[in-house]
DNA sequence: CTGAAAGCGCTTACAG
DNA sequence: CTGAAAGCGCTTACAG
């Protein structure tokens, strides 16, 4: 490996000159450069980033921190933070935390591993990144987190309390809401809702959701037509068949996740019931398989890769010192409707044209 | 940011003794040893890695070069890297090519890229990793890369010409003769295949699988029950209906990937065919989908987490200079037997008891 | 435009 | 066991 000493002595200039020519932050003479460039040709020459960064104390490195690179969200949300963060020079440092078998389905337990975070984020500092942008796999307030000592930290997928932090999300309630306008819009009055973890967070908003748009019509939520379930297909399985026993069953469920409306499906299928013949049903997320059911499912797609572009977007303007960064963003989704829904017979027009 | 210099001085013992104490390289008295702790944790120094790097020429990091980190299994290769590697001591740097909008579905084109990953290899090598990752999303011989210098090249999820590198795949063949010998033993005689891109290797190779298993059982293959797919759900949902329009249907399909399985169940679900009673399928790849489709769906489990820690672990044997690092390592695939398949009315024994 | 020189923060023979 | 010193490969005032 040749060094800038070497390309010097080839190329018959000072180092200094050498730096000056590869780097172009000074005006150095056509017949030096043509010289320089020569010399560093023929050697291959590279630079050597390291010296460089102990000089200059910038490695142009910034951290991912990444609850599990399995989850649901996480892949996409790096590819954005990859692309925005490439296109301006960085490289990535990746620290996996694998909490995925950890917490299973409970999310909202990160802050049992609130240990693991801080050695992941100390581990960061210590290869000097930059920056750090922490990839959560579930939507919740993160406030526990040790905040790396002078470089910036942004969520992604995440929320936080710190006064310092930026983080960027995605509308919950929204998006919930619009597809339960949907379905009431097709005439569905008796309209059942699947619930994740009553813990979660992300259930709290996506039901604020659910009872404004059913507030919003003036509909009735029987409390039987609220059923709890865990986000796990299972749980989608055992409640649609609750709701499908029930005297007065619905005519429309709403599933909090892809994969509770896949359980539904599933149901459904072992009951006889057609979906949307007999059944309609939404999910969310719109993981790749909604579309693979069958009939394919009505769903919301999460803005992740725009996620990730934005938190390494609002990372560069903090690094570049740009004042009024917004502390959280939050960017809408974008309902999926496919084939799993079916306005109600005589249902007549839409409520909005009455 | 303290320095060691500043540790020294707070200490009252030389650079020299404080790196010694820190690395545990020599003996230090326990003295000052203590004064060199104490200092440390006083001011909360932490050691300068990129100085370290600079002076030893390792750095600890490790590229990892992914086509994409969206592609299906990349994600669970990753993290079993960064498991293996996160014991060792090692950093990630991830370098993310973003292969799949450019291939699409065409994985064999890769070598239209080369460019891209050639460049991508540059920059790991500029940012001084002391090995690199390939990790690729479709199993097939890379023979076109540029190799680092001086540095060791481990494929995941691919293989290579190149006698100096290692790679770390799984078996095709046997796996796919393994299901359909399922299939036969379960009474099948009549099985339809649903390929994947005819010009894509791993077709091919679950091709012979296929044959093997079929021809070991001595039963036809009639050239009308081999159907060309593309890998997606489309084209499996249009060759099962091809299949379904028979003079004599096949009573089993294997689809070469669960998303052409899952194209099968939609089409047999138009066609009033019920699975397994009036139809077998099976898929291959264990997306999440396959426990979520109704009835759930038998397929082939690929190694993917086995394969990030098998690549890991060869490019540290060749990091410590270990001889006879296996130059390819094939590892096995799990069947994950579920409820779409079912054996034949009449089929008597399985095949290996008669 | 050019070059000699200092220095970024470490590690490691070397001499004692 | 301990410390003075060289040096890893760069960048950047500074003087000319």
């Amino acid at each position: 490996m040749a060094t800038m000493k070497e390309i010097a002595e080839l190329a018959n200039v000072s180092v200094a000159t050498v730096s000056y020519a590869l780097s172009g932050k000074k005006n150095v003479s056509q017949a030096k450069r043509d010289r320089v460039m020569n010399a560093v040709r023929l050697t291959n020459y590279k630079l050597n980033s390291i010296a460089k960064s102990l000089r200059t104390s910038k490695t142009g490195i910034i951290g991912v921190l990444a609850e599990d690179i399995r989850g649901l969200p996480v892949p996409e949300i790096v590819d954005g933070i990859s692309q925005r963060l490439t296109e301006s020079g960085y490289q990535l440092l990746l620290s996996n935390l694998q909490l995925l078998s950890k917490l299973y389905n409970r999310y909202e337990q990160l802050s049992r591993y609130i240990g693991s975070v801080n050695r992941g984020i100390q581990l960061l500092e210590d290869a000097r990144v930059e920056g750090i942008i922490y990839v959560a796999m579930h939507d919740r307030r993160i406030d526990d987190i040790r905040q790396p000592a002078g470089i910036p930290l942004v969520f992604a997928y995440a929320d936080s309390d710190d006064p310092n932090s930026v983080s960027v999300t995605y509308e919950n309630q929204r998006s919930v809401a619009a597809v339960t306008c949907c379905l009431i819009e097709q005439g569905h009055r008796r309209v059942a809702l699947i619930a994740g973890h009553p813990a979660s967070p992300v259930t709290k908003e996506r039901l604020a959701g659910f009872r404004a748009a059913m507030d919003g019509a003036g509909l009735p939520m029987p409390p039987e037509y609220l059923r709890w379930g865990d986000w796990e297909y299972r749980s989608g399985f055992e409640q649609a068949g609750a709701l499908f026993a029930l005297t007065v069953p619905p005519t429309a469920i709403v599933a909090m996740n892809d994969a509770m409306a896949a359980g539904c499906y599933a149901q459904a299928a072992l009951q006889g019931l057609r979906i949307p013949d007999d059944l309609s049903v939404v999910g969310f997320d719109n993981q790749s398989f909604a579309a693979y059911l069958y009939p394919p499912l009505t769903t919301i797609a999460l803005p992740n890769k725009q996620i990730g572009l934005t938190a390494a977007q609002r990372l560069l303007w903090k690094l570049e010192g740009k004042p009024d960064v917004p502390a959280n963003t939050v960017l809408p989704c974008e309902l999926m409707v496919r084939e799993s829904t079916r306005a109600l017979p005589g249902a007549g027009q839409p409520r909005s044209a009455r």
